[in-house]
RNA sequence: GGCCAAGUAGCUCAGUUGGUAGAGCAGCGGACUGAAAAUCCGCGUGUCGCUGGUUCGAUUCCGGCCUUGGCCA
């Protein structure tokens, strides 16, 4: 019989953190941490990070994994996601994924397709030709290569015509003969629930109050420190993570404090609305009202 | 108190030589396969500050009033 690992999903600023807390608290559990912008060491403030209090409490798995010049992926996460629930089963316990990186998310539950990985140096080069010819022209060579994924794809959505003419010059075959939705079989019971908060107003306050808060804990402050320790662009996607992004406009003197903390807030409820978007299209997650529950009955 | 300017979408503003109006941002919905906190797509009725007048018709022209900012007292 499989063992079980439990997901907590919602929306940035739902109190997800605070629940996984608070079970952590009443069964042995481990978290594994979903979440793109945590893995960078140094990205503590505005990423919410987990204090170190809290770590040395509970396990968290998944965080700070690598530099903000280096980059992450969805394979990369659900291999790593994979081997830390096999860890943890391994020491009696109960792995709690907890997180709001959806696609993460769906890559772990549903599994990825065999892509070739990215490769730094040919995106460079697309990125180029992209810059004196634009998009749509990028776009109409993908439709001549890989009709299939052109049709699909939008003619500005700039980075997935990328990766499709990157997957192309790579193995020279379209990248939809590679997306066919393979059966991949995860090697335990994956249960996910979602914490959203009870309406669009009150999420909103809180978005709010924690870019404040965050503003407050000196998050212009780590940023000026990370642009100090490493060659960083603003094109990175470490620098393109809400908040981050609109400090560096702010240390680049592009915008006003006024402006960083509007511009903060409004990017972090569109990221909001975007993983709420994600939770309803996703099948087979329950209320977090259950979750407490499933723990505890939950053979582990 | 006098003079001047401005009052149009949640915000910043454009515009209508008189036929009831449109951008950006915000917001809302959606898509999503190794950058995903990314990337992209769709959605615009609002007493055009209030009130009289002129007019077939006023958000637009004229008068008065109100509010805000500036200058002068």
């Amino acid at each position: 019989m499989k063992k079980t690992a439990f997901a907590l999903l919602g929306p940035t600023a739902g109190g997800k953190s605070r629940l996984a807390m608070q079970l952590a608290g009443a069964h042995p559990v481990e978290i594994v941490s979903i979440d793109s912008a945590q893995v960078y060491r140094g990205m503590d403030i505005g990423t919410a990070k987990p204090s170190p209090a809290e770590r040395r409490a509970v396990p968290h798995h998944l965080i700070d994994l690598i530099d903000p010049t280096e980059r992450y992926s969805a394979g990369r996460f659900r291999a790593d996601a994979i081997r830390a629930v096999a860890e943890i089963h391994g020491r009696g316990r109960i792995p709690l994924l907890v997180g709001g990186t959806m696609l993460y998310y769906r890559a772990l539950s549903q599994g990825l397709d065999e892509l070739p990985p990215a490769d730094a140096e040919i995106r460079a080069r697309i990125d180029l030709e992209a810059s004196s010819k634009g998009w749509p022209a990028l776009h109409a060579e993908l439709a001549k290569l890989d009709p299939k994924t052109a049709a699909r794809l939008e003619p500005g959505d700039a980075q997935r015509i990328q990766r499709a003419l990157e997957v192309h010059r790579i193995s020279g075959k379209p990248i939809s003969a590679f997306q066919v939705r393979a059966k991949s079989e995860l090697p335990f019971e994956l249960k996910a629930f979602s914490l959203v908060p009870e309406n669009r107003p009150e999420l909103h306050r809180r978005i709010a109050g924690r870019f404040d808060a965050m503003l407050k804990s000196g998050l212009v402050e780590e940023l000026k420190t990370l642009r100090g320790k490493f060659p960083l662009s603003a094109a990175l996607p470490s620098m393109r993570c809400v908040g981050y992004r609109q400090a560096w406009d702010f240390l680049e003197g592009r915008s006003s404090a006024k402006e960083l903390r509007e511009a903060g807030i409004a990017a972090t409820r569109q990221l909001a609305k975007r993983q709420l978007t994600w939770l309803r299209s996703l099948p087979g997650i329950e209320p977090a009202g259950r979750l407490a529950e499933a723990l505890g009955r939950g053979p582990t």
